[in-house]
RNA sequence: GCCGCCUUAGCUCAGUCGGCAGAGCGUCUCACUCGUAAUGAGAAGGUCCGGGGUUCGAUUCCCCGAGGCGGCUCCA
């Protein structure tokens, strides 16, 4: 006779009896669309078919939630496993967690897959969904799972790394704060790291169809998969290290609904829509000739007249904020990068050296060594400081072929580079100070929704001392925190000479793009002895701050296109104004409205095509021109043009100085 | 750097199971002079990414290289 058991159901007392399921205690309870559970608050989360004991706290995680999307993208990564090894016999699997919208799985095939493979896996795929198979959990001893997993290379490698000291138990969740740092790779901890070893079996119709380790929890059945869909194969290092196999991965994503997967996909279609290598081309903006050589820009003149119009306003709001221009070459012999221990610690992201009259000569990586040059170049007095030197400079980046990508990862750019030279005593305010600076002038480009990343040492990539480091950190720790926004730490990300805040922004569509970087370093003033004079007559070593808003003017570029869709701002819209006239009759007049505008600064052409009006307009609204202006006999009567904004609204008959007055305003008021 | 895929007109792409290559847009010319997203006609434009190989013959098949795309590693 079995005994009740008390409960505790989404915060609702229940009673049932003992052996009890945490997926029949919910329906008892009247709770629908869950997939798992979680049990007494911090513990794992379980799945449905776990026995529930007296006493119990039971709360449900519905699908359509972070937790609920990756347990069914993680269910899914396990049918895609299945459908492989069903496909390819003897396919050795790596591990297969879920990501941010979608998950993965790295297989070790005797082949790499193609796009038709691709296309039959997801076919089986669909098989083994509409087979309802049961995902069954079994927890076993180390040796039986070294048993059962012994053609699985990887996962025996797994196994082994499970038992270190400190694994296992400390996970709550696979959500929780990157679990697989712990095992060095991210999303090993979904196959192990639980306080026990568990296999998942896939059963049907009572027959074991297939295995794999894992830690759970899953989906009650493969019928429980929504909507699901592969997206790409690609390789990737088997935990993560270049010294390791490649092993081949395929990406899918599963959603709660086939309405939610179409409006992820949707998502995805607009970002390529937006992508900055299309829009670039389209506008006319850039391109990256193959004769010049990869990962390297030419602007064409549109492109050029936005980065004027940004430059310029960085460069006004500089001028206002205290700092100075200075500008420095791009070349220079190699005992500046020895002093600066760049050839030490950043060699591999240098072009290699040129030989010039004896010497060696590099490309600079970097603008700071030349800064301090400037910084050496007489003695300088507490009385200058903080001394703030500025320079949109240009700097060249060996990067890996297969890195380069459009602007946003380049082989040259320009960064708005600027080194800020301070007493100790000055540089809580500074950074203070320049926070706030940095966060405005983003917000005056139209972005406006941050968080912060705190990256520290590299414990093998360093100079300086630990102590340094250490005040360096929690310096740049506490003025980040003052700020009110979110901060991220990035263990190891720092630069070698000093840890740095990065600004994160987060564009239209959500994406996040590190933008500005600020750093603290006590290492390059000792490394070229900058000193200063105090006030007591004292040298001091001054305390150096390296920092760029737009990280590199070409990055910024490429985000704010992206994070427009290409619709600039009349501020920085290359060309403001088109003049469109109904017959050719009207161009003389449309040629004076347009030289009034450009006495005032403003970018404006005329459209004297043979094409009709209709097809100006449409050639316009694709270029995403801001104002155009149509004339014809009525305006040109009134003494008047007629306004098409890029939305499509118009407004006629304005009269010339309203109509100008207007474009004016639009573009000084950055709106 | 590694893995996979790709490279045909200025752009986007067809195509040739190996037999001297096509469309749309764009460009140019001519006609049309039109009130809010494509007027019509005509023309020009290609060592089919580069080099080597196989072949009677290569844009097509093979190898090497360059560039691009998607990832991995790395990063502004």
């Amino acid at each position: 006779m079995p005994e009740d058991i008390r409960l505790t159901v989404d915060a609702q007392p229940h009673t049932a009896a003992a052996g009890t399921t945490a997926g029949e205690a919910l329906a008892a309870a009247g709770v629908k669309g869950a997939v798992a559970v979680r049990l007494n608050e911090l513990a794992p989360m379980r799945d449905l078919s776990t026995v529930l004991d007296d006493g119990d706290v039971v709360e449900s995680i519905p699908m359509a939630t972070d937790d609920g999307r990756s347990i069914l993208r993680h269910s899914a990564a396990h049918v895609m496993a299945q459908a492989v090894q069903d496909l390819f016999p003897g396919t050795s699997l790596g591990i297969g967690p879920p990501i941010t919208d979608g998950f993965y799985y790295d297989f070790a095939p005797e082949r790499p897959f193609t796009p038709e493979d691709l296309a039959a896996i997801e076919k089986r795929m669909t098989d083994i969904v509409r087979q309802r198979q049961h995902f069954r959990r079994r927890v076993v001893s180390d040796a039986d799972a070294r048993a059962e997993l012994a053609h699985e290379p990887f996962k025996l490698e797994l196994l082994g790394l499970s038992q270190g000291p400190g694994s296992g138990g400390a996970l709550s969740s696979a959500e929780g704060a990157d679990p697989g740092a712990l095992l060095g790779v991210e999303g090993a901890a979904s196959e192990v790291g639980g306080p026990e070893i568990t296999l998942y079996d896939n059963v049907v119709a009572g027959e074991q169809v297939w295995t794999d380790l894992c830690r759970g929890p899953h989906l009650p059945t493969t019928r429980d998969i929504p909507a699901f869909t592969l997206l790409r194969s690609a390789a990737a290092y088997w935990r993560g290290s270049e010294k390791n196999p490649q092993l081949q991965r395929i990406y899918g994503t599963a959603w709660e609904s086939r309405d939610a997967q179409k409006a992820y996909l949707e998502r995805q279609a607009e970002a390529e829509r937006r992508d900055h290598r299309r829009l670039g081309a389209e506008l006319d903006l850039f391109s990256f000739p193959d004769e010049i050589g990869s990962g390297l820009a030419v602007f064409h003149p549109k492109g050029g007249a936005v980065r004027l119009a940004m430059e310029d306003y960085s460069r006004r709001k500089h001028l206002d904020a205290g700092y100075e221009f200075v500008n420095t070459p791009h070349i220079t012999k190699g005992q500046l990068f020895e002093t600066s221990g760049h050839l030490d610690w950043y060699a591999e992201g240098m072009f290699p050296k040129m030989a010039v009259d004896g010497g060696d000569y590099y490309l600079k990586p970097m603008n700071c060594p030349m800064h301090n040059l400037v910084f050496r170049s007489r003695g300088r007095s507490y009385r200058e400081l903080p001394l703030r030197l500025f320079e949109f400079g240009t700097v060249y980046r060996y990067e890996k072929s297969g890195v380069v990508h459009g602007l946003t990862r380049a082989r040259g750019f320009t960064q708005d580079d600027a080194h800020i030279y301070c007493t100790r005593e000055q540089m809580r305010d500074e950074l203070t100070s320049l926070l706030t600076f940095v966060l405005e002038l983003l917000g005056d480009y139209g972005l406006d929704d941050f968080y912060l990343e705190l990256s520290t040492k590299d414990p093998v990539k360093f100079v300086g001392t630990d102590e340094d480091w250490e005040l360096a950190t929690e310096t740049l720790r506490s003025v980040a925190e003052a700020s009110g926004l979110a901060l991220v730490p990035d263990p190891g990300g720092a630069a070698f000479y000093g840890p740095k805040i990065s600004v994160q922004a987060r564009d239209a569509i959500g994406r996040t793009w590190q933008m500005s970087t600020i750093q603290l370093d006590f290492a390059l003033p000792e490394r070229f002895d900058l000193t200063y004079q105090a006030g007591d007559g004292s040298r001091q070593r001054p305390v150096m701050i390296h920092r760029a808003l737009f990280g590199s003017i070409e990055r910024f570029f490429a985000v704010l296109l992206e994070h427009y869709a290409g619709a600039f701002p009349a501020w920085l819209a290359p060309v403001q104004v088109v003049g469109i006239p109904i017959a050719d009759t009207h161009v003389d007049y449309l040629r004076e409205v347009a030289g009034t505008l450009a006495a005032q600064g403003i970018r404006v052409e005329v459209d004297d095509s043979d094409d009709r009006m209709q097809k100006k307009i449409r050639t316009a609204q694709k270029q995403k021109v801001p104002f155009m202006l149509i004339v014809g006999d009525d305006d040109v009567a009134a003494g008047a043009v007629s306004f098409r904004y890029r939305d499509n609204s118009q407004n006629n008959g304005v009269p010339i100085a309203a109509a100008v007055e207007e474009i004016v305003e639009a573009v000084n008021s950055r709106r």
